[in-house]
DNA sequence: TGCTTATATATGTTATTCGTTATATAACGG
DNA sequence: CCGTTATATAACGAATAACATATATAAGCA
């Protein structure tokens, strides 16, 4: 889960947006992020590398030119560690669930038959 | 969207995973620490600091103690950025769409009325 | 071949991160 | 009140990160 890393920089989470939209080259980036950022061409450099080693892109030759697309894979396993968390936000229950775990005694409304993560809550 | 940055660290996303199932005391929340990582009591502390700042977990006082909990919607923001990517992975399409955007010319199978983000796909 | 373009790596600097030990603060129990 | 418990902050060092400038590498082209 190296991942977060590679994602913690803005740069970096910049460079996954524009090739979420499609192939690029270094080039292109390096000017989205001097354009965008004031950033050298060495410095997209460096955030390409670190985006490469986490496998959240991957690179291939093409004459001069090296082609960078998105690996959507290393973004699914965010995905998937979010899922441990999804109850607490994605149901119209997560806004009870965070009342009662926070030790309200006194729910706005009554909720048999249902589940959470939540300490205090029906499991 | 500094959340990325608060969960870059694989002891955070551990306490983050164990807010996930209820309220903690710092004190519960340094041991599990200590046990599973090794860290010192002012270690986990400062890493707790570190998620109250990012505003992925609260606290609240409790007597001596302090109680913990986890604040999903800072969660839900990374989920929220991830959407703008999941057409890459979450449909059966996603797999012909890498195919197509890294330039392969006869994808396994036809499929029309369909879109995805990368190039040279079907808009 | 030799100049130019495209991109990566090297080097040095400064800022940040993460850990430890030591210490401060405040509540608790006798 | 005092010792103990719970937790945060201070201080400091080592490792890492991120940037700029300079340079290496290799392809493209006249």
């Amino acid at each position: 889960m190296n991942t977060f890393a590679a994602l913690a920089d803005p740069t970096r989470r910049r460079l996954v947006e524009e090739l979420g939209r499609g192939e690029r080259t270094a080039g292109e980036l390096a000017a989205l992020a001097r354009d965008e950022f004031g950033l050298s061409q060495p410095a997209t450099s460096r955030h390409l590398r670190i985006l490469r080693d986490a496998e959240v892109v991957q690179s291939r030759v093409d004459g001069a030119r090296r082609l960078y697309t998105l690996e959507p894979q290393s973004l699914e396993t965010i995905d998937d560690w979010l899922d441990q968390f999804r109850s607490l936000w994605s149901s119209a229950l997560a806004a009870l669930g965070t009342e009662v775990a926070r030790g309200r005694r006194t729910p706005t409304q009554d909720t048999t038959t249902t589940t959470t993560n939540q300490d205090g809550v029906v499991a």
